[in-house]
DNA sequence: TCTGGGGTCCTAGGACCC
DNA sequence: TCTGGGGTCCTAGGACCC
């Protein structure tokens, strides 16, 4: 036998996790935001046949929903990340050979002679949901693209029970045909233009171009595209736990002037991004500050700017990378402007224990026992509560709860937030017996 | 008043080298 | 008159994903 890709999707995941805890609004229509309550980054299905797009302005809101039926939350990552990992656990545990692709997503993969996963993958949804409340939805193909079409297929049509397998040619062309272009996976809407222009409608369209006019108009990327249509397995999805870059990017609610204030929040972000960095056990040898205006307010004046700091020696200490961050900041800073939204980004990551030693100066010494200073810190951060030891320029002082991954900056709108039912003792589920 | 955040990969073109 | 050719590396920007 070939081999076998399923993809484990969870519907609508972060309204989904709202409500395991709030079974009163099952069928009810609900929609989760992004930070600063600006966009809608998930919605029920009630929520969806609103009309309510994705992505929408929380603000615009009122034109789909006069009647102010909607029920909005402020998002929570802290519950998502917690309820994710045990979605992926309960699929772990069934015994299945799992990639994690995304928060929601995590792809399946059989090869050999054994025929028995079909039906532990069969089984699926019913097991996620009686062990997590989460419901999912199956696809299972012989590439992933073809995967996650039958994943849509799943999701789509009740009859299937969460699981629909594209198992034959019949079933493959079928499938192809009654799929816009826009629809498959690695098919944005710049592609999509162009192929409409074209005359291709459907999936189906697309796989009848030859290969050498897909690799002429999409380059090496669409041809895998297409060569996963024709359920040729083209794609491979990284599973590396090591990310190459790191951001730590906000837009703030509240517009910021002083450098003072500025310097505050590219700290706080320049410390995040070193944690993440520590956690993935790498350093980086560069760091990049971005700073920019309201990009949807050219009235007030815009400026952006990025720079970026190549250091002597990789570093995921905080003090260096904070250090670093402010004196990119400090070059590219403009007084005139009011900004909305920093990044710190951290790049050039290697692994701790391969990092080149400079040949000239900088006290290796002293690093290392930066280095090592920063992780008694994220220790003591661990156990004693997040951001228990920070560095004086941080804002974290001004901190008024604990959230995002458990850390939240002042200056971020959270109107609609639900507690960290999971991660926090504090906001455990209360029952009151009556 | 109010418009997210965090990633990856590919490509074209320039700099530089011999 | 006539102005090489090929390789590598880096970077910025585009496109896509959830």
């Amino acid at each position: 036998m070939s081999k076998l890709y399923g993809l484990v999707d969870c519907n609508n995941f972060f309204v989904s996790c709202e409500r395991v805890f709030r079974p009163d609004l099952e069928r009810k229509p609900v929609v989760v935001l992004s930070n600063n309550d600006g966009c809608i980054v998930s919605r029920s299905n009630e929520a969806k046949e609103m009309g309510i797009p994705m992505g929408l302005p929380f603000f615009k809101i009122g034109d789909y929903d006069p009647l102010r039926r909607v029920t909005a939350f402020s998002s929570n990552y802290a519950l998502y990340a917690d309820l994710s990992r045990r979605v992926m656990l309960v699929i772990t545990e069934a015994g299945l050979d799992l990639t994690p692709y995304s928060i929601d997503e995590s792809f399946v993969s059989f090869g050999g002679e054994d025929d028995s996963f079909r039906e532990i993958v069969k089984s699926l949804p019913e097991l996620v949901m009686k062990c997590t409340g989460i419901p999912v939805s199956v696809g299972l193909a012989s590439s992933k693209t073809l995967a996650k079409l039958a994943c849509r297929f799943a999701k789509k049509y009740k009859g299937y029970n969460g699981f629909c397998e594209i198992s034959s040619e019949a079933a493959r062309l079928k499938a192809l045909s009654l799929i816009e272009i826009g629809d498959v996976w690695g098919i944005g809407r710049r592609r999509v233009e162009g192929l409409r222009k074209a005359g291709i409608k459907t999936a189906r369209d697309f796989t009848m171009m030859s290969e050498q006019q897909v690799r002429h108009v999409m380059g090496i990327t669409g041809l895998r595209t297409w060569r996963e249509l024709h359920g040729v397995d083209s794609i491979s999805v990284d599973n590396s736990e090591s990310k190459k870059s790191i951001c730590t990017s906000r837009s703030f609610a509240d517009m910021v002037t002083s450098y003072e204030q500025l310097s505050a929040h590219v700290a706080d972000f320049a410390s995040m991004s070193s944690v993440k960095l520590r956690q993935q056990h790498s350093a980086a040898n560069i760091v990049s500050v971005y700073i920019g205006t309201n990009v949807f307010r050219s009235d007030l004046g815009t400026y952006c700017n990025t720079e970026s700091v190549v250091l002597p020696m990789a570093a995921s200490s905080q003090m260096e990378i904070v250090n670093t961050a402010l004196f990119a900041l400090k070059r590219i800073f403009n007084p005139q402007v009011a900004y909305k939204k920093a990044a710190v980004i951290v790049s050039g990551i290697v692994s701790d224990n391969a990092i080149q030693q400079p040949l000239f100066g900088n006290d290796p010494e002293r690093r290392s026992r930066m280095e090592k200073l920063s992780v008694v810190i994220d220790d003591i951060n661990k156990n004693k509560g997040r951001d228990k030891v920070h560095l004086g320029i941080q804002r974290v002082g001004k901190m008024s709860q604990a959230d995002v991954d458990g850390v939240t900056l002042a200056n971020l709108r959270r109107e609609y937030k639900s507690p960290a039912y999971t991660t926090d003792w504090n906001e455990i589920l209360k029952v009151v017996a009556k």
